[in-house]
Order: C-alpha cells, then sequence, then structure tokens
DNA sequence: CGATCTTTTGAAAGAGGTCAATTGAAGTGG
DNA sequence: CCACTTCAATTGACCTCTTTCAAAAGATCG
C-alpha cells in the first residue's frame, strides 16, 4: 500500500467492469503486485475496490497459531476488497505476479446514498459473494476430501475459461487452505484421480490439469 | 406458504427493524410456523422478507444424499430472507414454534433503483450475512471440534442476550449440522466442558446452560 | 402410559492428519 | 553454465481425532 504513486494512474480502459460497477466511468489506476505480497491487510482501512487485470489473488484468515483458510480466490475479471466497515476483514495476497485495477472506494460506495445505480450494482456484487461463501460452507462441513478436491477443480475449470487445460494459478498448500485439507491430502486425491484417468498431469510442477472426465469428476463432487 | 391468508395481516408495531431496513413505513403481517415446519424452501421465489419476532428459524443446504450444513440461525430480532435473485439458496425450517414479522419483498428491494436508504440499509444487511459466513468458513475449514463446540457456546451467548443461562433452542443435531460435525461428539465436547466446570446443564434436555467460565471458553474457541 | 424422539455413552473403525524422506523445479551467485 | 540452496509436490508409515455403529437412559407427546 505504500509505492502506489502517481506514476501508475491513468484512465481505465472504458469496458472496466469498475465502471459498470460505479454506474459511470471512474477515474482508476493500475497497479503490479509482485508473487507473495500482500495487497491489503486484515484490519487495515478500506480505501479500493480492486479488479483483477491477470494473475491471481487469495483471500485468507489467520487463526492466532497460524492455520489459514482462504476464503476465495480471484482470477482476472474479478472484483474484490468490497466491505461495508471501514476495515478489511481479511489478508489479501497476489498468488503470481498480479496487475489490478484500482478505484478509491468513495467513487463506489456513496455515504449519502445518491447514487443508486452503483448501491444496486454493490448488492448484487456483495449478495454473489455471499452466495458463493453459502456454497463453501456446504464443503467445508459435509464434503469428503474427494468431493472437495473434485469440486475445486471444477470450480476452477468454469473460471479460467478453460482452453481444454486448467491452468491452476495456485499452490498446493493453497488449494489445501481453501478445502480445509492439508496438502498431503489433496496431493493425494490428485494422484488418486490421475490414477482413475480422471486427469492428466501436464505441467512440470502439476499444476496443468487436464480433465479428462468432467462427467466422473462432477459426480465425485458430489 | 400455503395458509397465509389475511386473518395474520395486520399494521406492524413502528418499532419494526423491517422499517427501519426499508427505510420507511412498510405495511406487513405476522406470521406463525410450527415447530419443524418449512418457511419457504430451496429454489422457491422470493416473495417476502421475514424478521423473527419469536422463537428460532434455521437455514440450511442438503446434499443428494441427504447430508446437511446449517448456514445460519436466525433468533428473535433477526432479519432473513434477504436474496438478490428471484430464488431462495436455501431451505429455512422453524426450529421451534416461532412468530415471524413479514413483508413484500417489493416493499424494500426497489426494482428502479430510487429508494436509496433501503439499498444502503440492504447493503448493510449482505454485507453482515457475509461478514458471519466468513468468519464460519475458518471455522469449518480450521477448527477443532472443541474449538467448534466453544465458539458456537459463545456466539450464542451473545445472540441471546444472555440472563446467565443460554437457552439453546436448537437440538444436538443442529449444532452438528451447523458446525459439521455429528451429534456425538456434540454431546462428548459438551460433557467434556461440564466436566472441566466451564459448563453447567440445568434444563432437562441439556438445552439450558450456565457459562461458568467464559475465559476459558474463549480460549477454547482459539 | 406406551411410542417416539433426543441425548448420552461406549467400543471399534476409518478418514484424514502428522511426521519423515524423496524427487523435482526454481532461483542464485560464483 | 553449473553447484548450491530453497521451495513445491509427492509418497509412505503411522497415529489420532472424529465418525460409525450400537445401546441405554431421559424427554416429550399424543
Amino acid at each position: 500500500m505504500l509505492a502506489r504513486t502517481h506514476e501508475n494512474t491513468h484512465q481505465c480502459p472504458s469496458s472496466s467492469e469498475l465502471n459498470a460497477l460505479a454506474g459511470h466511468n471512474v477515474f482508476c489506476s493500475e497497479f503490479k503486485y509482485r508473487r507473495g505480497t500482500v495487497i491489503f491487510g486484515e484490519t487495515e482501512p478500506v480505501e479500493y475496490l480492486y479488479q483483477v487485470k491477470s494473475g491471481a489473488v487469495r483471500s485468507y484468515k489467520l487463526l492466532p497459531d497460524g492455520r489459514r483458510q482462504v476464503i476465495s480466490f480471484h482470477l482476472p475479471g474479478d472484483i474484490f476488497g468490497v466491505e461495508n466497515g471501514a476495515d478489511h476483514r481479511f489478508t489479501t495476497e497476489a498468488i503470481t505476479d498480479t496487475t489490478v485495477r484500482l478505484t478509491k472506494r468513495r467513487n463506489v460506495v456513496d455515504e449519502h446514498g445518491s447514487r443508486a445505480t452503483a448501491t444496486n450494482n454493490l448488492v448484487r456484487l456483495v449478495t454473489s459473494n455471499l452466495q458463493h461463501a453459502e456454497e463453501h460452507m456446504l464443503l467445508l462441513g459435509r464434503k469428503t476430501a474427494l468431493e472437495k478436491v473434485a469440486a475445486f477443480l471444477l470450480e476452477m475449470d468454469n473460471r479460467l475459461a478453460a482452453t481444454g487445460v486448467v491452468v491452476l494459478p495456485m499452490r498446493r498448500r493453497d488449494i489445501a487452505d481453501y478445502l480445509g485439507l492439508t496438502v498431503e491430502t489433496v496431493a493425494r486425491v490428485m494422484t488418486h484421480l490421475r490414477n482413475q484417468n480422471v486427469l492428466i498431469f501436464i505441467g512440470p510442477a502439476n499444476r496443468e490439469i487436464v480433465l479428462r472426465d468432467r462427467a466422473k469428476l462432477a459426480e465425485f463432487a458430489s
């Protein structure tokens, strides 16, 4: 949050969904984060809204002893950093080198309730986050490791607008913390799915995956 | 949703938080649900907003094989049934005999974006649901049985505006499905906490609980 | 008061976690 | 360009927390 200078500031392309959210053109800037760097921290004041232009982002919460729960992944096109209160409720980091568009929060969230379009779009956005959270609670509370990993792969397949290959931007630890599992269990389930001919690994770190049998995967996902 | 007749319709007391939500007085009715009855089902169209007057309500999702995840409990004063889309995303049932106030959704959610106050209040409401969901994901994904039960008891203690005794309206199965555990595990942890002198059971079905040591409970809750 | 539901308790089993070692990929600096 | 270090992913052996299965005691209700 320190080195965000005016060098990076310029008019956003008019196609930006941030403009759609605000209901009018907003003057915003672009910013790059290196892999692993913090975009904003828990309890930091909300100053900006973000949209992923390229790369990938994780939002997570921590327990005092370091156990981590990834709340969501943000992929290109996704808007994040929306809060109603004054402070953020979790930490957000770049998973890979990431470029985001950002705009001052007050451009979108109007204190005096006059920007009706913006506020309506905001409701829609927060609601879709809530919907995702509800689905994820079902997964965390009631699904087995196999079901969790299958559901995760299908989610990524959908959201990454697949070219036939799912290229995961996150490491196994991120996946594990998203699914409420350990890295070892994630790896074991992945191997199991590969042995069942449901997946094919093609990348070097097994991050590039072909979903050979989406039907069976959907069955597994429950 | 069937027997909701005009017999039940009358002006709400002006103190109703539904009025506050709408930003103006809304004509609404009161309705009673018997213990165990469905208030609305998954995929049903959204027609009303609800506020618990007395009793308690559970919202949950089901997997095809019957596994259940309770998303949230609604206690007196709580507003529920808020959705952005046309359909509900989960099933909602009365846990005990419950009285709710209700108002037509269109009284609050304005399609044309003119009622700015209402929409702003709506954002706040949806956001607080999202905040709760995020906390709950951390619990479901990363906490142990002991931590889950301790956190649950403290949550209920806060939300039930305790007179010193927490009177749980829900059964052990509801608690288990909320925490992602089995009834047996919930019972065992409760017994353990009683043996540690953290809790005292006073009711007949162990539903009335004195939190003898909130500090230790908070420690356990992590 | 008999039938049904809820809660508790015990014993056994299992799914996933922990610990440890190996392999492979990715940087880094000489 | 190549040792050297570090990080990521996998695999195996073992362990434990929670679940499963079963039974009994306690409420609740018609």
